[in-house]
DNA sequence: CTTTTTGATACGTAGTACGTACTATATAAA
DNA sequence: TTTATATAGTACGTACTACGTATCAAAAAG
């Protein structure tokens, strides 16, 4: 396979910081207009997971997330006490905590993913049709090569 | 044009937030490394402008990157007193500053670049060739509206 | 049963984002 | 010209975030 030209490199960075800032912008302006919820990446991240897995582990998810154990520590209970999620012993591991949503943290997360659909629909209305399946199985094949979410 | 499926949203917004976590991972590392500086995405795109553009008004810099003109403030100073940028009052506009890269912030802001386009390459050689083209230009098409970097 | 490892957290420190209040300059109105 | 208003930028205070270190508790290893 050809290694990739400057101009490609160039062009693909340039474009990802353009879609991050997009997002990010999107995602800080969305969250607290419903909730009034100081969102940060991190939350978000962690509201998805939660949804997608139903609980985790603090140190498996920090790791997954590459922050350190404290920082998901101290997020962790951020949100508890917004009562977004709660924690219980892991019943197979006395020093282990499981973490998963409340009831409120589910609607919160699913809020969130609702307005996230609504954003990157917004985005992939611009593609005409053929290219969107080439653009996803393309970034798919390149992003997902393990456990990402 | 057909509205994209609720599937190829999710699975989008999945590859995209692992792009983010992935560049943002990367940038986080690499930085450090090499000046023992604690970068930031702001200082990271306030610089990577600075490349781009020579010279920046503050308040239009912080309207371009979404965040309070107090915010790009405190970040100026902080690259200020890490002698990464420098600024001179605007001759035109006696209000005005004009925010510029030192010599030594130049040197660091194509180190970042280059890091950058590194990373990018290690993104871009798991592609196939011919999708490569198609990819980068669908993403053009769709973030790349206006003045974006 | 002691030692070591592992999961998680409390605390202290450094850094960040922003609203408010303020100064200085520029523009508009009287 | 003088006054009023808008704009550019910053200092300061507040709230929040990330993480290293130290610490505690439970599990695994010896």
């Amino acid at each position: 396979m050809t290694s990739p030209s400057d101009d490609e490199i160039d062009r693909l960075a340039r474009v990802i910081r353009s879609l991050i800032r997009e997002l990010l912008i999107a995602g800080r302006v969305g969250a607290p207009a419903e909730g009034k919820i100081p969102f940060n990446p991190l939350y978000f991240h962690m509201l998805g997971h939660l949804l997608n897995h139903r609980r985790a582990r603090p140190s498996e998810l920090a790791a997954f997330l590459g922050v350190a154990r404290t920082t998901l520590s101290t997020a962790s209970k951020a949100l508890q006490s917004r009562g977004l999620i709660k924690q219980a012993p892991d019943p197979e591991d006395g020093r282990a905590q499981m973490l998963v949503l409340t009831t409120e943290g589910r609607k919160v997360a699913q809020a969130i993913r609702r307005q996230d659909r609504k954003n990157m629909k917004l985005l992939l209305e611009r593609i005409d049709p053929a290219a969107r399946s080439i653009l996803i199985e393309t970034i798919e094949q390149v992003v997902l090569t393990e456990d990402n979410d």
